[in-house]
DNA sequence: TCTCTATTTAATGTATACAATGTATTGGTT
DNA sequence: AACCAATACATTGTATACATTAAATAGAGA
């Protein structure tokens, strides 16, 4: 692996893992130092962070980890909403009992996590396993953007998710395995599409920006 | 608007308006000097075309044109025919009088383009149009993701389309244009499937590149 | 003491120099 | 004449230096 994929890869880890909470400026030459390399590749690093909406950086002020807007969140989920069920078609075309098996060992190594309180390896396991059924599904292109959108969601939850939940309480994605087994598609569709919602609705959204309380309604007659 | 901005648009839009065929080599001095910027200005555009795969960067080897694969030349319109015809529940939500209005502007716009034979112009109003309609729907992540996508299929037609098409000569945008004024969901959710199936359909897939040809099966006994 | 301004400080933006790599050319050998 | 090897050339990769901009601090005036 190239030595920016590598850099690329720790830093998207360490924020997707809620180790650089959103809002977390990300000064150039404190990394390079970090890294062993200089502002070049730190910054080509950035700049593909930014694009995939994990950081923010503005002119002449630097980057910081992306505090997603509520509305970026909710955006975040829609889509996912609107794609991930609908990849249940072709995601049954290429089931099979092997693959069934890979997914079953996933789940459990989650599940596990979980259990043990080892947010970091469960919020990977999580996204992973979602993203990794948008792969098998068969559509590269889709799959990637599904990918984003999963590490945009464990950033998601570490600005609105409750303390401690990694967005799949809400019933077991062994479940969801369990329905492929049958080869049931509608269920499976179903599924997926309650799952996603209830992530959506367990988001806290009501810690305001500063700049948007209206002091008028609060303290005005 | 700042001046890497500036010159991204340029390049992209050289790009998607077949300026700059699939394949073309990009070499970085060559532009820096043609933009009056240094080479790090280029590298910077050049790694964000290459994330959203407009051109392909190998290392050491520099930059050229993507020229896409069939299987992603199929993925693209594969996403699309996922994504956008779905859009339209939320897209009749926000439908306007003055919306359609400006919508049918641009698709006259469009179709005067394809008959003079403009067909840089062309290009662009096409892409514009599906990526407005999916702007207006209201979700901004899916959105970027859908205007990506109109435009690398631009690049795609530029790759696989027949000789002078731009894509659309299936039917005009204007019919749609009517459907929604009618606020016929169903029927508008049809139009655009069959609308970008189509297009899906029209690309000719059947020139092999020549590394694939087996000469074995083509010269052997 | 507070505020406004000037200066200093620290960060990013950009260009350039040098190193490393890939490609082309030339010359020699078979 | 064709093929291989060695050298020369061109292009990209990376680091560093300088310019520019934003933030922080200190000082003067009210």
């Amino acid at each position: 692996m190239s030595n920016d994929e590598n850099i690329y890869r720790q830093m998207l880890k360490a924020i997707v893992e809620h180790q650089l909470p959103p809002g977390a400026r990300l000064p150039e030459d404190r990394l390079s130092e970090a890294f062993g390399v200089s502002r070049t590749g730190i910054r080509k690093v950035l700049h593909r962070l930014a694009l995939e909406h994990f950081v923010v950086v503005e002119k002449n002020k630097g980057a910081q980890v992306n505090h997603p807007s509520e509305a970026e969140a909710l955006e975040v989920l829609d889509s996912r909403i609107l794609i991930e069920p609908q990849l249940t078609p072709a995601l049954l075309q290429h089931w099979s009992s092997a693959q069934s098996q890979r997914f079953r060992t996933m789940a459990l190594e989650e599940k596990r996590a979980e259990k043990d309180n080892q947010l970091a390896d469960a919020i990977q396991l999580t996204a992973r396993f979602h993203y990794e059924l948008a792969t098998l599904a068969g559509n590269q292109v889709l799959a990637r953007f599904v990918e984003q959108l999963c590490y945009r969601s464990s950033l998601i939850l570490a600005a609105y998710g409750t303390r401690g939940s990694v967005g799949c309480e809400c019933g077991d994605h062994s479940q969801f395995l369990d329905i492929l087994d049958q080869g049931n598609e509608s269920e499976a569709e179903t599924w997926m599409t309650h799952h996603l919602k209830h992530i959506k609705s367990s988001l806290i959204l009501e810690n305001k920006a500063e700049e948007n309380i209206d002091f008028q309604q609060l303290f005005g007659r």
